[in-house]
DNA sequence: TGTAATGTTTACCAATCGGTCAAATTATCC
DNA sequence: GGATAATTTGACCGATTGGTAAACATTACA
């Protein structure tokens, strides 16, 4: 008889480890597309080419399986945020923090569409890390900006805002690639917009924000 | 007995105009949220306060409301874009355009969250608008940038990474609602918050844009 | 190799889904 | 006011939903 699933996670088996990654993989393409109300169990379970049953067999229900799955993607997600340094000079932190994002918009452009799926629906199930954990994170770089506005260094700006400002070109990348690929047309598709959107953003951002032109 | 629907866009009554103006509302709140196969029949028509086959004497499936709410939605979302003026000057165009994006993320939230939930499903119902008018709108502004580009009016970018990055910048504060408040903190959640991020981008964009570092 | 734990499947359930239908109700217009 | 068209509703349909039960198959391990 099978163990009751509470004690499952005291120790892991193989097949486990196994079928549970082949699981979320399957589901981060499926709730990535409709979100959690517009996904079903059969579409992932069609996808992760297992039954239904079988993927209940792992995840007691649809919601553990985009908890756990949230769980896994939010730790990386805010990667390059926490590395952001504030010994690092502003002109090469902003830079490569902007490289970074655009990077991961390119090569996880699923997590990011999770991401904005659960955003757009309100939070339900992050809200709690959005007002706890990443406010704080972000707090914490935000006060490192402002030291970098007060000596001078930048010019003087709203550090959230900058950070949003941030977050929102880069990652819309992945979220409205295909509004991106219909307007740029068939031609440029390839990974080339990567490069020229990280040209123009770091030109953006370096020349907005490095040389102070208030009291110009 | 009812006259067929194909007749019924010939002559419509006070009470369809009224019936249906209501239906799209409660179906702009529903759509907004959990996206087309998210949102379900039974919710739009209890938002809406009438029975379900109701609905269904004014739009005969999901999708025609669907489709309905989208050509509504779309004309007066491109607008800001259209009056973008090639004649007035470019710092100017762009504060205004910048203004004009965020009242929209201020005053129509859902309307754009309605269009980013389109775009993260891969754009089913409206992928041809954006290959087609969309494009050709924006390839014409772009044009536009460009030549003031060579004028030396601004500095020398990619336009349509410019106007990218306008569209996320704004959107993101309808889009990411929910994130944005968490991180700023209750006491941030006013509509103060619409007019910090106005002060920063707009001197983003145009120090990042208005003068022309990459020759210096 | 035997056996107990683990993993998989078939058949099924109640609830909800999008949508239909006919009957009942209301508005319109002569 | 009565006929006719327009609107609204309750009852219902088959398909799909999230999830369960139990039989069956496989694995791990002594």
């Amino acid at each position: 008889m099978a163990i009751p699933r509470a004690a499952k996670t005291l120790r892991r088996t193989r097949i486990q480890e196994e079928k549970e990654e082949q699981i979320l993989e399957a589901a981060l393409d499926v709730f990535s597309v409709s979100g959690f109300r517009g996904s079903t169990i059969d579409q992932i379970a069609e996808v992760a080419g297992m039954s239904k049953p079988n993927l209940l067999y792992y995840f007691r229900t649809k919601e553990a399986m985009h908890r756990a799955l949230i769980d896994r993607v939010l730790f990386n997600w805010l990667e390059p945020l926490r590395a952001f340094d504030a010994e690092g000079n502003p002109e090469s932190e902003i830079r490569s923090y902007i490289r970074r994002k655009l990077e991961m918009a390119r090569d996880f452009p699923r997590e990011s569409r999770l991401f904005a799926n659960e955003m757009l629906q309100g939070a339900p199930h992050v809200l709690d890390m959005l007002k706890g954990p990443l406010k704080e994170l972000v707090d914490e770089k935000a006060a490192v900006i402002r030291t970098w506005a007060k000596g001078g260094k930048i010019a003087r700006c709203d550090p959230y805002h900058l950070i949003f400002s941030i977050w929102s070109t880069t990652q819309h990348y992945a979220d409205f690639d295909v509004q991106v690929r219909a307007v740029l047309g068939e031609e440029h598709s390839g990974d080339g917009r990567f490069e020229d959107a990280a040209r123009f953003l770091e030109q953006l951002f370096v020349n907005g924000l490095l040389q102070d032109h208030s009291d110009a």
